[in-house]
DNA sequence: CTTGACTCTCCCCTTGTGGGAAGGTGTATG
DNA sequence: CATACACCTTCCCACAAGGGGAGAGTCAAG
């Protein structure tokens, strides 16, 4: 019988993980003196070590390493676990050379601009929820804000404006003189549609988002832009109008629930989230 | 200001996230109540949360986004982290392809054979050690024990026995019909060579292993088979002479410092590990 | 018998996040 | 204005797979 240094020499196994299987259960000493507490090892303890150790390898964790060893799983189980964990870490795989394709595109931004670039793009899950929208097909920007009146008038009488930020979206128009946009606020509950209020669920997205500090000027056309150039690279299509969310926007205050925390009288404090709905774009080769 | 709980919704990052983001300093709130200790948040937060939300994404640790935010790194320090966590991504993408072939090829034993191979394959490293090697070209495996008689006796001579498991080199010898074999004692300290015996420092290697219980017996060889099939199919190949490490075996005491724990009287209770030293083989395709 | 090398248990640390308890606040409604 | 209820606070525990160390007990050799 080995004493636990020894057998660690023997095994390359450190103390601290004998001794952590052991209150697993996982390998229980052959023989534990009952006065000195001390553990004993056998020799003919190191082919299920060596198990435990490769079945570690095949990264399942010591809670399964258990099961497997204990509970004489059937080959049919043992095979599904391992299918399992198969699919589990090619996921994992997936996320990290996702991950290494954006660590690539950070440092070719730091190469190109000496710095971090002014917008952060996140990618996020956007829920879905109930609005109203008023759909327009305007010349300029300075037209949104009577049709946010009009929406935000329309849906506070009939009471159903949601604590949310309100939001604009961009469908694409074939004709590019003329924008084709939609404005949206949250709704509580469901009320009646008008004959210029359309009342719906806005789906849920993954979109990619930037948040943009300061007024509606040409940055704001620049973090757009980043926008796509950042779904190109990383192989995704729009999925979508683009959203842009007012989180902190000028407005005189309308009455509705939203809290002053929304509002500002202060150009540069204007908060706008834009979001580009995503979907992985076809492979592009193999 | 949004109390903790909107901007959270606002910012989709859950409040728990958001309260352990001020205690390490990440965002703090714009403003806290100093009778409440309520945590007040801006709209105009929201561009260093997402940076935050953005860095995390690439993988790195939130101390070292921490660095990043307030210690304003230069760009070139920038590039550094970046660089290096992509190195260690790719790292980490390699082991877990290679734990994909290692899982692949268990699932198709356990196809093969229903169940889980009689033999766990471990990768470990050995450390190097300074031995006593005694080498001759032998017919048959039962010559093996009066040379472990031999060298024994002569280490045991010098007094330099190491209290470690002996072991048997089989080096590939070009005619097969006999068997070139080293066995090899380690030792505690260097002691003269003779003209028989050999003193040297055993290289450390990589080494798949197989731990083996019972008598030498054909079992063994189809063990041997295993690990050469496993190399073979995770493209390795064989970095050096086979290594049968005795760690619990038959033999009179012959007075060397070995525990009684490696020693037994029962053929089915030996213990022997098998180490084949690895190097990457050549890839064959790209 | 002493000494030094081992070993024991118990506790805290890691990372990023979730869960929950006990107790204080803010606000909308009756 | 009282009260209910949603919300907030701090503090503690949990995860996985161990590492590090303190304080106390044990083993074996000289």
């Amino acid at each position: 019988m080995f004493k636990i240094g020894d057998f660690s020499k023997l095994s390359r196994v450190s103390v601290k993980m004998l001794r952590h299987y052991d209150q697993l259960g996982l390998l229980k000493p052959a023989y534990v003196d009952p006065f000195s507490e001390y553990r004993y090892y056998s020799a003919d303890q190191l082919p299920r070590l060596n198990r435990i150790l490769a079945l570690k390898d095949l990264g399942l964790t010591l809670e399964q390493i258990a099961r497997v060893l204990d509970e004489n799983i059937s080959g049919e189980q043992l095979r599904g676990m391992l299918t399992l964990k198969r699919a589990e870490i090619e996921q994992q795989v997936r996320a990290e050379l996702n991950r290494l394709a954006r660590i690539e595109t950070r440092l070719r931004q730091i190469e190109g601009e000496g710095t971090l670039p002014a917008h952060d793009i996140v990618l996020r899950t956007v829920p879905a929820q109930l609005v109203a929208g008023l759909r327009q097909s305007i010349e300029a920007d300075s037209a949104v804000a009577p049709l946010f009146d009009e929406l935000e008038t329309y849906v506070a009488r009939h009471k159903a404006r949601a604590a949310r930020a309100p939001l604009l979206l961009c469908h694409e128009s074939e004709h590019r003189a003329r924008l084709d946009l939609e404005v949206v606020v949250p709704l509580t509950n469901a009320i009646p549609a008008s004959a210029r209020v359309t009342v719906y669920e806005l789906p849920g997205i993954e979109a990619a988002c930037i948040v943009f500090t300061g007024p509606y000027d040409v940055r704001m056309a620049e973090a757009a832009a980043a926008l796509f150039r950042w779904a190109d690279a990383h192989a995704y299509q729009a999925a979508g109008p683009t959203r842009e969310v007012f989180l902190r926007f000028g407005a005189d205050d309308l009455g509705f629930p939203l809290p002053a925390a929304y509002l500002t009288h202060e150009p540069a404090a204007y908060v706008t989230e834009l979001q580009l709905p995503l979907r992985r774009a076809p492979a592009r080769q193999a």
